[in-house]
DNA sequence: GCGATTTCGGATAAACTTATATTTTTCCCT
DNA sequence: AGGGAAAAATATAAGTTTATCCGAAATCGC
């Protein structure tokens, strides 16, 4: 995997606010039955996210968590650097704990295009981007079930 | 990181093996300091390696570890599949076990293609191709270490 | 203010990864 | 055959990630 569990997790639990409506407050129990994730756990993760700003939290009587900014600009890279800590991605493939031009190490170049390709990916990808992309698969699937054999396709 | 970082020690510790005279077996020690990798956890690895055939040992004076098979036909993946287990990229990065096109999940299609990426990359390089550029790097270092009497001659 | 609801934060623990130490087995050389 | 060298196997421990539990603090409705 390209991160940890706990960065998908967050990730994860992200879509499902970025498609409440707006101000609305989530409650973790709900995320947490929504995605799967064991509810205790998201709310550590949840806790973190609010600490960096991602999310607002309020406790009480509807209370719960809500995104604290647009989803448009909330990366898959920042969720990741908070939850796994920045410079996941450092490291090259070698092992060097800092791996440049002027370090023996025959992985370097090849590295350096790929780990790009990787942050172009998670930088560039919003919470917004994979919730319209889940929203529109969602459709997709719904449209071909209803046109196509009743035989259910096998469940997850 | 892409692997594990026993995955990484393993690959690491490949390529001097590689850059042996073929035939030649090198002691588990050696490698270790060679490599700054802690010898008992490295003599793990090269273990998990000889049992799937990529290294050949042999006990007793004069023994061991050595490659098995050309250097050149072992590929990154399938040390990294070896140490840390196959499937390690088959889980889409939005954590379903298995993501495909009828399940509802916004992430799969950008996450085959960078799947794809890694999986080239990793499939694609040999160890031998990890110690040629090694090899060639070092020539460069030493080179550009020698620097100050001339511009370089421009010679590859 | 009071009680109900819900997050927050700390403590704990299970599981996995990484690392070390020790003993056993195998093999070569004399 | 016997002694020594080296990997193999086993046991243990330390560290990190993942997961669970519980009491305290905050907020709301009354």
């Amino acid at each position: 995997m390209i991160y940890s569990r706990s960065a998908e997790y967050a990730i994860r639990a992200l879509i499902p606010l970025a498609e409440l409506p707006p101000g609305d407050f989530a409650l973790v129990k709900t995320l947490a039955a929504e995605t799967g994730i064991p509810s205790h756990f998201l709310a550590k993760l949840l806790q973190d996210l609010a600490r960096i700003g991602v999310l607002k939290s309020t406790k009480g009587p509807h209370g719960g968590f809500r995104l604290n900014q647009p989803p448009e600009e909330i990366s898959m890279l920042r969720i990741v650097e908070a939850i796994d800590g920045p410079g996941r991605f450092d490291r090259c493939l070698g092992g060097s704990a800092e791996c440049n031009e002027k370090i023996a190490c025959g992985m370097h170049d090849a590295w350096m295009a790929l780990r790009s390709r990787i942050m172009e990916y998670l930088g560039g990808t919003s919470i917004a981007d994979l919730a319209k992309a889940l929203g529109e698969k969602r459709r997709l699937l719904a449209r071909s079930r209803r046109r196509g054999s009743q035989k259910s396709a096998g469940r997850a």
